[in-house]
RNA sequence: GCUCGGGUGGUGGAACUGGUAGACACGCAGGUCUCAGAAGCCUGUGCCUUCACCGGCGUGGGGGUUCAAGUCCCCCCUCGAGCACCA
C-alpha cells in the first residue's frame, strides 16, 4: 500500500491542494495494487469500455483524442461504480503510409520512429488518468499482433473473399507511386504538383460487397449514434430498380469474334449483341432517347462504327489518361457518338449509342439509358450534343406536350406518366412496376438490387504494413501461407522508399521476395504488398482481452464473456471506414464458426469535435492546443473535467482557457469541504433534497453522455452545500466526492481516503437516492394572463387549480391584467396557470 | 448538388414528452476582508425605457398551428461536417 496520509499544505497554498503531487500519488497507486487491471477471467459483470486506438503521430495526443477518451473513461469508470468489472484497453495504430510518410521525411525508419511515438504517448495518457489496464496494451506493428492480422486475411482467403483483380489506381508519373484519393489535390500529385494518371494494377480485395445487404439490415437493430448509422446507410447506398436490355441493331461485326453474349443457359445467341443499363426509374424507359456507355465498357470496341472508330479511340484514351478524381468531380459533360444504334425496348425506336466518362464502369453495369426529361445529368449531355428530349413524366399541372424549359423535371410525387403508350396515367410508382413486369415476360428487364459499396481494396505497393500472406509458385499458382508459418515477418530494410517499379519496395529484397513453396517445396515468390491499415484495426477489440495468449488470436472463453464491446466511443470519421470494415470482419468470423455475434459494438457513440476559436485544429493555422501545458498549469483532474464541461459530448466545442478557472475553482472547494466538513450535528433538509436531485440527475446525465450538464449539476450543489462559507457535514459531502470521481479521479482518491476510507473510491457503490427526498413540498408556479407571463404563485406541491386562481387573483400584478370575465383557464399541475380573457 | 448536424446574452452553453427562456460557468460591475494585493465570500448582470416601480422587446429571417412555440408545420438565409456525375 502507498502512503495514503493527504499532503501537508505547500508552500503558501491556502487550501493544501497541489494536483500535481495528488495525481503523482495515486498513479503510481493504481499501478502498485493493479488497481485498473481486472481479472478478467474471473470478474463478474463484465462491461468493456472501448475507445477508438490513436494512431502515434510525432506531434503526440492532441485535445481531440483526450476529450474523446476522457469521455470514454468516464462512462467506464461509472460503469465501475455501478459494479460492473470494467475492462479498459488501449493500443496504438501505427502501421501505415502516415508513419512511412513522417520516417521519410525525416529521415529515419518508421521501425525507430513510431516506438519512440508510442513511448510519448504512453507517458501522456499515463499523466491524465485513464482507467487503463496497462497489461494488455498493443500496437498493430508488433509481429505478436499482426501475425493475428495475416491470420485474419487467411480466414477471408479460405471463405472465398479475398481475391486479386486488376484494379484502377490514381498513378504519378513523376513519384513513381500509387495515391490514395486524397493524395490528388485538382488532378495532380499533392507532393510533386505533377499530373496524376490512372493505372490499372492487380490488386488484393475483400468481397464486402456481398455482405452489403446484411451489414445494411443489421443497422435497424443497433445502439448507435444515429448519425454514424446514416452515414453507413448512405455509404452502402442501396437502390432498388431494373436491368434492361438494349439490343444492339444491324452491328458490323469485326474479326468475326464479336463474342456474342451468352445466354443463360450457356448457348450462344449468334448476332444478339446487347446492352444492359441499370436504372432506378424503369418508369422513364419511354424516355430514354439514347445510351451511354462507359469508356471502359468492353462492348465499345466492338460496337463503334468506322467512321467514328478514331473518334472513339481517342476518347477512351483520354479518359483512361485522367485521373480518378477530377474525373469524378468534372461536371461539365463531355462524350461521342460510337455509330451505332440499339433498340429501346419499350417504344421500339432507334436510339443512338454514345460513350462519356460520366458514366462509370464500376456501377451498376457500366452503362445506362438517356432520359434527359427527367435526369439532370442526361438533359445536360443531351443539350449539348443536341439529342432528343421527350416528357414522359408530368405533374397534375402539366400537359403531354409542355415543353421542359431549361432544367431536368425530377420530381415524382402526384406525377403520372405521360407519352408512354398503355402505361399513360399510371402513377410513377404503378408506372415502375407495371413496366417491369410487362418487360420481364420478354426477358427484357429484371428486377435489380444495386449497391454503391465497393469491395475493399485491402492492397498498398509500400513498405510499413503486414505482408500479405501469399506466395505464389510456378507449379501450384497462388498459395496462402500456412497458419503455422505465420507471421510473414516484415523485414527491416533501409530502403523502404516506394520506387520506379510501381511494386513494394519489398520486392527489390531477394532474400526475403523468394522463398519456397508451402505446397510443393519449390522455388517460389511472396506477395510483396502490404495490407491496409484499415485491416488492422478491423479486429484489434478482438484481441485486447486475450492480447497475451501467443497461441490463439483470440481466446474462445474469454470473447464469449467479454464481447460484443459493452460501449465503443469514436470520433464520426471513422463512421463509414474503420466501423463498417469491423462490422463486416465480424460477420465473416462469425460465419466461419469463429465468434458467436455477428456485430463487435453493441453501443457506439460519435463523440463531438475540439475546435479553437471556431476552426478545427492544425498546425498550419498555429491554434493547435498541447495538452502537456494545460496538465502542468491546472493538473489533469481540472483538465479533463473542463474538457467534458465545453459543451455536449457529442457535439464538442470550443476550446478557450478562460473557462478552466471556473472548473478549478470548483474542484478547490469540494477539497476545503471535504477537509472542513463536520461530522457532528444533522443535516440540513435543503442541502439534503438538492443532493439526492444531484445523484439522481448527474446518473442520469452520465448514462446518455451528457457531461456538461452533469458537472453543472455537481456545481449547483456545491452552491446549496457550501453557501457562505457554510460548514456541510462529512454525510453531504461523501456522495459528493463519488460523483465527481469519473471526472476528477485523482482528487476524489485523495478525498475519499481523507473521508476514511481505505479501498479505491472506483471500488465504492455509486450512491442511491431516494426518490421521496428529491421532491419539493411547496412550488413556484407561473400564471399566465392571455399566454403572457404575469407572476408566479408559490403553492403546495399538490394544489388545485382552485387553489391556484385564489392565489393568483390574490395578487394585484395579476389581477391587473384580468379585465373581465375569464373565457377559459388551463391548469397544468405543478407546472403553470393561464388565465384567458 | 445530396445527406447529417447547428444558429439562444459580451462569451461557452442550459431548457426532459410544447408550459416562468438564459441553469451552470467565464467575463464584467459593486461590496466585504486586507497596510495593499491574491485567494475566498456576498450582491448584481438579455436588450430598450425608467431614479425606481411599471412596461415593452427578445432564441437567424418570414409565415402558420396552439390557451401557450427555442421546442411542432411550411418557406428562406447562414455556418459546420461528410459524400459527391452512383444512373
Amino acid at each position: 500500500m502507498t502512503d495514503l496520509a493527504p499532503p501537508r499544505p505547500v508552500g503558501d497554498a491556502p487550501i493544501g491542494y497541489d494536483p500535481a503531487v495528488v495525481e503523482r500519488r495515486w498513479q503510481a497507486h493504481w499501478d502498485a495494487e493493479g488497481t485498473n487491471s481486472p481479472d478478467l477471467a474471473r470478474g463478474e459483470n463484465p462491461f468493456y469500455a472501448l475507445m477508438m486506438f490513436p494512431y502515434p503521430s510525432a506531434e503526440g495526443l492532441h485535445v481531440g483524442n483526450l476529450f474523446a477518451f476522457t469521455g470514454s473513461d468516464i462512462y467506464g469508470r461509472f460503469q465501475r461504480l455501478q459494479g460492473h468489472t470494467t475492462f479498459e484497453p488501449i493500443g496504438y495504430d501505427a502501421f501505415g503510409i502516415h508513419s512511412e510518410n513522417f520516417a521519410i521525411k525525416q529521415g529515419l525508419h518508421p521501425g525507430e520512429l513510431i516506438p519512440r511515438n508510442i513511448d510519448n504517448f504512453r507517458r501522456q495518457l499515463q499523466r491524465v488518468g485513464l482507467m487503463i489496464d496497462w497489461t494488455h496494451e498493443l500496437s498493430t506493428t508488433d509481429p505478436s499482433y499482426y501475425k493475428w492480422t495475416q491470420w485474419v486475411f487467411l480466414q477471408l482467403y479460405k471463405q472465398g473473399l479475398a481475391y486479386k483483380k486488376k484494379a484502377a489506381v490514381n498513378w504519378c508519373p513523376l513519384d513513381k507511386t500509387v495515391l490514395a484519393n486524397e493524395q490528388v489535390i485538382a488532378g495532380a500529385c499533392e507532393r510533386c504538383g505533377t499530373m496524376v494518371e490512372q493505372r490499372f494494377l492487380e490488386q488484393w480485395f475483400f468481397r464486402i460487397t456481398d455482405y452489403a445487404n446484411r451489414l445494411l439490415t443489421n443497422l435497424d437493430g443497433l445502439d448507435w449514434s444515429e448519425s454514424t448509422k446514416t452515414a453507413q446507410r448512405n455509404w452502402i447506398g442501396k437502390s432498388e430498380g431494373a436491368e434492361v436490355v438494349f439490343p444492339i441493331q444491324d452491328v458490323m461485326l469485326y474479326g468475326g469474334s464479336a463474342m456474342a453474349s451468352a445466354g443463360a443457359s450457356g448457348e450462344v445467341v449468334a448476332n444478339a449483341l446487347e446492352v444492359r443499363v441499370f436504372t432506378t426509374r424503369p418508369d422513364t424507359l419511354f424516355g430514354a432517347t439514347y445510351l451511354v456507355l462507359s469508356p471502359e465498357h468492353p462492348l465499345v470496341s466492338i460496337i463503334a462504327g468506322d467512321e467514328q472508330r478514331d473518334d472513339v479511340a481517342a476518347y477512351v484514351a483520354h479518359a483512361a489518361k485522367q485521373d480518378l478524381v477530377t474525373r469524378k468531380t468534372t461536371k461539365e459533360k463531355s462524350g461521342v457518338f460510337t455509330g451505332a444504334y440499339a433498340t429501346n425496348p419499350a417504344t421500339g425506336d432507334a436510339i443512338p449509342v454514345w460513350i462519356a466518362d460520366y458514366v462509370l464502369l464500376e456501377y451498376g453495369t457500366g452503362a445506362i439509358m438517356g432520359v434527359p426529361a427527367h435526369d439532370e445529368r442526361d438533359f445536360e449531355f443531351a443539350q449539348k450534343f443536341d439529342l432528343t428530349i421527350t416528357r414522359v413524366i408530368a405533374s397534375p399541372e402539366h400537359t403531354a406536350d409542355l415543353p421542359l424549359g431549361d432544367a431536368a423535371f425530377t420530381e415524382t410525387a402526384g406525377c403520372r406518366l405521360v407519352n408512354s403508350g398503355r402505361f399513360n396515367g399510371l402513377t410513377v410508382d404503378e408506372g415502375r412496376t407495371a413496366i417491369v413486369t410487362e418487360l420481364s415476360a420478354r426477358h427484357a428487364a429484371t428486377p435489380v438490387v444495386n449497391y454503391r459499396l465497393h469491395d475493399w481494396c485491402i492492397s498498398r505497393q509500400r513498405y510499413w504494413g503486414p505482408p500479405i500472406p501469399i506466395v505464389y509458385c510456378d507449379a501450384c499458382g497462388t498459395v496462402p501461407v500456412p497458419e503455422s508459418q505465420l507471421p510473414v515477418l516484415l523485414p527491416m530494410i533501409d530502403d523502404f522508399r516506394p520506387d520506379d517499379s510501381g511494386v513494394s519496395p519489398l520486392a527489390r529484397h531477394a532474400e526475403w521476395y523468394h522463398t519456397a513453396c508451402p505446397q510443393c517445396g519449390g522455388p517460389a515468390r511472396r506477395e510483396t504488398d502490404v495490407s491496409d491499415t484499415f485491416l488492422d484495426s478491423s479486429w484489434y477489440f478482438l484481441r485486447y482481452p486475450s492480447s497475451r495468449r501467443a497461441d490463439v488470436p483470440f481466446s474462445d472463453t474469454i470473447t464469449k464473456k467479454w464481447l460484443p464491446v459493452a460501449s465503443y466511443i469514436g470520433g464520426n470519421e471513422h463512421a463509414v471506414l474503420h466501423l463498417l470494415y469491423s462490422r463486416f470482419v465480424t460477420m465473416v468470423l462469425h460465419d466461419a464458426g469463429l465468434l458467436a455475434f455477428e456485430e463487435p459494438f453493441r453501443r457506439f457513440r460519435a463523440h463531438g469535435m475540439i475546435v479553437r476559436d471556431g476552426a478545427k485544429m492544425s498546425k498550419s493555422k498555429g491554434n493547435v492546443v498541447n495538452p502537456d501545458l494545460y496538465i502542468d498549469e491546472w493538473g489533469a483532474d481540472t483538465f479533463r473535467t473542463y474538457l467534458m464541461f465545453l459543451g455536449p459530448f457529442e457535439e464538442g466545442g470550443d476550446f478557450r482557457d478562460q473557462g478552466i478557472s471556473g472548473v478549478k475553482r470548483f474542484l478547490d472547494r469540494l477539497w476545503r469541504s471535504v477537509h472542513d466538513a463536520r461530522a457532528d450535528g444533522a443535516l440540513e433538509v435543503d442541502v439534503q433534497r438538492k443532493l439526492h436531485q444531484t445523484i439522481k440527475k448527474v446518473g442520469d446525465d452520465i448514462s446518455r453522455l451528457s457531461y456538461n450538464t452533469a458537472i453543472a449539476a455537481m456545481m449547483e450543489y456545491m452552491n446549496t452545500m457550501r453557501s457562505g462559507e457554510r460548514r456541510p457535514h462529512v454525510d453531504e459531502v461523501r456522495p459528493l466526492v463519488q460523483l465527481v470521481s469519473p471526472f476528477a479521479p485523482h482528487i476524489a482518491e485523495e478525498l475519499w481516503s481523507v473521508l476514511g476510507n481505505t479501498r479505491s473510491v472506483f471500488d465504492s457503490r455509486w450512491p442511491t437516492y431516494d426518490e421521496a427526498l428529491t421532491v419539493e413540498n411547496r412550488i413556484t408556479m407561473a400564471v399566465q394572463v392571455n399566454g403572457k407571463t404575469r407572476g408566479t404563485v408559490s403553492l403546495a406541491k399538490d394544489a388545485t387549480q382552485g387553489d391556484a386562481m385564489t392565489a393568483a387573483m390574490a395578487d394585484p400584478h395579476i389581477t391587473k391584467f384580468v379585465t373581465g370575465q375569464p373565457r377559459k383557464v388551463v391548469f397544468v399541475p405543478g407546472r403553470m396557470l393561464n388565465i384567458v380573457l
